[in-house]
DNA sequence: AATTTTAATGCAATCGATTGTACTTTATTG
DNA sequence: CAATAAAGTACAATCGATTGCATTAAAATT
């Protein structure tokens, strides 16, 4: 009765001395087949335990419905929401998410990239590597007529789309929103400049001061990993310059942290002798006992947006000329690190 | 010159002028091919932009190298980072990670089952969600000759492995180590009882309060989520009782974290009058100003091993008997929010 | 040079599902 | 009741790679 072996619709269609087209037909509801067959067919393919072969499937229609995101870390909150936001859009459209993880180096983001093309998934979602120089890989998977989305970190292309925030915007935001609160002497801890949302949050800074006349000075603007310690290290070498500042804009959440740290042990007090303001709103700046200043990039909803995008290209015309660029608006979250009015804040938040 | 459609080993063949099945064997470097033919075919492959299709080999073969993981949320730091192990450990030998959520449902986590094995993974990782309740879906699992894995959160069951943590142990140790700083009125946050990872942390609770002969007390046991908001309702409850407790021992960060907020703000000092500790060791435990005690679960190494397990049953029988149960030691983080002692402890970890 | 070994390669079936086309029923119509 | 239309099924090719077995070509042996 048990077969050992996977049932396939062969197995039905000998069973019931039909032919397998017929199976296959009943299963796929196809009208030309008549009801009594049809409901014979599904009762057996029940009774048989059949599970459907998507992989002999996906080889005569060419899809797979699955598709592959690469990212740095998939442990990196950031990440994993963007990971979730894809997850959540596509999953109900019968799509499974591939996922895959660069370290950041160059050679895995390739390595993933053939892997992916191998494996025949319908689409590519990614963020590059800080050390991802050329383009040759995402050459190829143009060659291969798969859809690719750029997502947060990505490169200028001229075909693929993407999907990304305002970085340039939210940098601007954050930059005036300290202005706003007095500060003038305003540092900027910079991410990797391999990466343009890291120049762009550059730009962004350095736009903010010039519209309120402050001085661009080259000491502040300090090369910064977003790592605790980048942050303790930062702060403890300009708090050694005769001219202090007033405020810091970190272009990631961890050096604003480790900066904070180290301020206190200064002895520094915050936000009333320095303002401290992060960048992309990790859960632990708002549950710090002095909230963290942050903006939020929308990860859930970046997810979401580039699966999207995603599907419109599927349906569109197969030319790979539907570009798009999305573009979301960051949200500032004021907290107690750059609010020196001291009203009620905490959940403050500002929509741009 | 330039074909357009994606190119085969007929197409190689084709244009060499020998049969598909030497082209395959010359990739595959089987040995009855000679070296000319071999570099011959590689260089037209490379020429031809091949892509292997590893579609219509795993139809072949019966393998995909692919394993689906199912988790609650891929974003909760302790899944992700299970993630992450699982891959690091399968990437490096041509496995890809699928993965996806239940959002805590037990009908998406049968429905996630289904399609996984419709898409003929080579095995699954799963951690049930809260309202798992029978094991139906699992049993389809096993009819299918499907290696399974569970971790953290598993079901019984006589013939799955599983990688989980010495919740009781974690639970036994984070009590004992309330009691020795004098606490004698320990509450718990107990949490789900429908998932053995909390009843076995309350009887890890228990066991340490009977050790050292303290009172049972049920007021002192409160059925509390791991969120913020639940861990500050179910203190702002408690203060209200005539008895208040000197300790309290969470089953979640987020629910510590809540009860912490909440205690500031009845001006109740920590550690001194009460201390708490969590479960999880979440990020921000550490990164508090007042860094919060946990247990944590070593969620990459329980990645890692579980990936260990499905690679040796992989080379084991074929008969699912071979089950295994591992069982990870948990490590105590000892932090300001229950170390009354006050020395530096910061980093200290007490490995059990 | 003839014959036996050995080395290379080709043929054809296979994995499981899908689908255009051909064929056989059954129903409809004059 | 024969002829035609409509409905239901079956045949066989296809997707791309793999592999046991047969076959051919080259090398070694006498």
């Amino acid at each position: 009765m048990n077969e050992n072996e996977k049932v396939t619709i062969y197995d039905i269609s000998e069973r019931l001395n039909i032919s397998a087209a017929t199976v296959s037909r009943a299963l796929n509801n196809n009208p030309k087949i008549s009801l009594k067959t049809k409901e014979l067919v599904i009762k057996t393919a029940k009774e048989m335990n059949y599970i459907q072969n998507r992989l002999a499937q996906s080889l005569k229609s060419g899809k797979t419905f699955n598709v592959g995101v690469i990212v740095p870390y998939i442990n990196r909150n950031f990440f994993s929401s963007v990971i979730r936001g894809i997850e959540e859009e596509l999953s109900p459209r019968g799509y499974h998410v591939i996922i895959c993880q660069t370290h950041e180096k160059f050679e895995n983001e390739v390595r993933n990239i053939d892997a992916l093309l191998n494996t025949q998934i319908d689409g590519i979602f990614i963020s590059i590597s800080k050390t991802t120089k050329d383009n040759g890989h995402i050459q190829k998977v143009l060659n291969s007529k798969t859809p690719l989305i750029f997502f947060d970190r990505k490169q200028d292309s001229p075909v693929f789309s993407s999907v990304t925030i305002d970085d340039f915007n939210g940098a601007y935001l954050a930059t005036e929103h300290l202005i706003n609160q007095g500060c003038r002497k305003i540092v900027h801890f910079k991410g990797d400049s391999n990466l343009e949302i890291y120049t762009k949050r550059y730009e962004g800074y350095e736009a903010a001061l010039k519209k309120y006349n402050l001085p661009i000075k080259k000491k502040f603007i300090i090369p910064v990993d977003s790592t605790v310690e980048a942050g303790q290290l930062a702060v403890s070498q300009l708090w050694k310059l005769k001219e202090k500042p007033d405020a810091i804009f970190s272009a990631g959440d961890y050096s604003a942290l480790g900066a904070i740290q180290e301020l206190k042990k200064l002895g520094v007090k915050i936000p009333s002798e320095v303002c401290v303001i992060g960048f992309s709103n990790e859960p632990f700046t708002q549950h710090m006992e002095l909230g963290i200043s942050s903006v939020d990039q929308t990860p859930l909803e970046m997810g979401k947006i580039a699966a999207q995008v995603f599907l419109e290209q599927l349906l569109g015309d197969k030319k790979l000329t539907i570009q798009k660029k999305v573009v979301l608006a960051p949200e500032l979250y004021i907290r107690d690190s750059s609010n020196k009015s001291q009203v009620e804040t905490s959940k403050r938040k500002v929509r741009i």
